[in-house]
DNA sequence: GTTAAAACATGATAAAAATCATATTTAAGA
DNA sequence: TCTTAAATATGATTTTTATCATGTTTTAAC
């Protein structure tokens, strides 16, 4: 469903949500020891994120990863489509070609309204969203 | 989600549901070819899946792997934990220890009722009933 | 300007998953 | 009984994914 890979990417996006501000830079390290994934793999993920513009970035001292108001307004399946590719997400429980109305696989019809549920709001709920269900107790960001 | 060699297995199973029966066996070369998998990779498969008796097999000539009427109230489920193992699929999105109502991920409130639901009907559906559907036109066997 | 702290870029290694290969066992049929 | 066709068992290889390592660039502070 979502490579490891996007779960850390997550993570750190919504890390960054509640920790981070324009003014509030926070680098990799802290990142990764507070969200407790490999801080060199991180990095890379933080990269790619910050080249698509899914994050903000400023380098040397005092520098750090941020996500700017602008940022917020991204949604989950942004951070999933940069780092997993579109395809993924959206192909067939059984890996046919295409997940097809016309000619659905036998799990198709136990999956698929179920998951267009998943993906509707990875993709209309922003990075703000969910960062305001964690502060509210609703959600929690693992350790 | 779900691993390469579960598709697999369960393309495999459902085919046979369709097409073999005691007396018509079928073999592996045979299934690999309709499903479109590579023969030995399948072999492996359909061994575990014999050996924990999920599926029935004969060696020899004339032999090859079907589905006893026992066979056919499985699950869908039933291949799954043989391939896959349980843990699997129950894990959380985000790769929580434990997927948890009392300390919901992020994630956790747009997939989980959602995965329930697919989840119930991998283990309450039986293969018999999924291949009903093939017959029946409501789904189709992949290529 | 020099230094140092950070992201950025690139490539190497390790682990896991998928795939392939080959020898052994079983049973049908001549 | 002998041969042959199948599953079974086991292990090797390849590919993908995850992880680690190291050098380069940018920028703040002195
Ligand atoms: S066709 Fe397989 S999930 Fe839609
Ligand atoms: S806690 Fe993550 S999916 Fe339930």
């Amino acid at each position: 469903m979502l490579s490891n890979s996007s779960k850390y990417a997550i993570k750190a996006v919504l890390y960054l949500a509640l920790n981070s501000s324009e003014e509030k830079r926070v680098m990799v390290k802290n990142i990764s020891t507070a969200i407790n994934v490999p801080q060199a793999y991180l990095a890379k993920l933080l990269q790619e994120l910050s080249k698509e513009r899914i994050i903000s970035s400023v380098k040397g001292p005092k520098g750090g990863f941020f996500l700017s108001s602008l940022n917020l307004q991204n949604t989950l399946m942004d951070v999933i489509d940069v780092i997993d590719g579109k395809k993924r997400l959206n192909s067939c429980v059984l890996s046919l070609e295409k997940c097809d109305l016309d000619k659905p696989c036998p799990l198709h019809n136990i999956i698929s309204p179920v998951k267009h549920k998943f993906i509707y709001n990875l993709q209309n709920k922003t990075i703000k969203d969910f960062s305001l269900e964690i502060k509210s107790g609703i959600s929690f960001l693992p350790l």
